[in-house]
DNA sequence: GTCTATAGCTAGATAGAC
DNA sequence: GTCTATCTAGCTATAGAC
């Protein structure tokens, strides 16, 4: 029986990712991790903290749970912003489409969220671009030298993001992979440019 | 004083963009709209179709409410496109970074919409593709034959949702800024690739 | 650390007079 | 069409025994 803090973080990270922050409710977390409402607080002060350790949860496992995976085999570092990309398009056929990033509906679900939260939320996106980044300047000169690396990474995050926002209205893989194509194309045009 | 029903919904369609849905009580409407409880079910059967009416309104407005204030003065047609993703700029820091596209963010917060709150964010997002894909077919020749013009409008969209979500998130323009000068690269080349 | 019971509040929605 | 008062359900969080 794994420890009862992991259970609740474990249950409240799919609650959060499927069902929403706010549309999930304490009595959700409860249920799904098997635990007593006196267990869950005495562990967290309340709801918003549980929210606070799922962001810090994924910001420590963006290598070991999403990049690692994704680039098993995966030498090239262009190939590999375009398998992570993979990565989401298979979350998101794998749930008929309903599921995309975790990170992203919470930034649009929160309008205002509180300091702390914005500033983990902020972290995650960092973290992504920065991975990106890494691969980009990793590319070396197969970009052109006066292609900025970072705001390349940005791009690649916006596509991502805005794809999945799409699929998921949609119900449809086809926006996503509308994005992700003319984005290849372009990483595609940046390198015969050279 | 306008019709009561008319400030039922510009009173949500604010609330809704700022708060979210969820956040947004009936009673915040029917303070922010100065209407009685009993005014609001006299229209409206419950929240949600007064959020589908809000929806509606978004979808019939896209021409006089958005495109037309954007595309003021400006006649090429990709100018347009950037001219239509500065409006989103502008909103975002008249708002200190805060406010972004209403249809994104109900897109996210909502994370299993009813079919009929579905459909019509759909619709708008079909809508604003369809307009930014008219601007591409109208740029003819300038851009390659082989060029997928509606994936090209997909691809401007999901920029802008993305860039959107990170610059609430970041509190700052600069992510938004950076999607948009790749965005505007890509398109730069492709004219230069006839 | 874990359990049950419940406090205290706010939500969406309704009733019925006018 | 508009108003006030209110119902019922669900929420977060707490109390206090064990």
């Amino acid at each position: 029986m794994p420890d009862t803090r992991d259970r609740i973080l474990a249950a409240a990270r799919v609650l959060f990712a499927t069902k929403g922050f706010g549309s999930t409710s304490v009595a959700d977390i409860l249920h799904s991790a098997d635990v007593n409402a006196g267990s869950l607080y005495h562990f967290f002060p309340g709801k918003q903290d549980v929210l606070l350790a799922v962001l810090d949860a994924y910001h420590a496992g963006i290598g070991p749970m999403l990049l690692d995976p994704a680039w098993t085999g995966v030498d090239d570092p262009i190939d590999r912003v375009f398998a992570l990309l993979a990565r989401y398009r298979g979350a998101l056929v794998a749930t008929d489409c309903s599921y995309g990033c975790p990170i992203g509906s919470l930034a649009l679900e929160i309008h205002e969220p509180d300091p702390p939260v914005r500033e983990r939320l902020a972290a995650n996106f960092d973290a992504w671009v920065a991975a990106v980044e890494r691969c980009f300047v990793d590319a070396g000169d197969r970009l052109p030298a006066d292609v900025d690396r970072r705001a390349l990474a940005v791009f690649a995050l916006t596509t991502m993001e805005g794809g999945v926002m799409l699929a998921r209205t949609h119900r449809s893989a086809a926006p996503f992979d509308d994005a992700v194509r003319m984005l290849r194309d372009h990483v595609a045009r940046l390198e015969a440019a050279v």
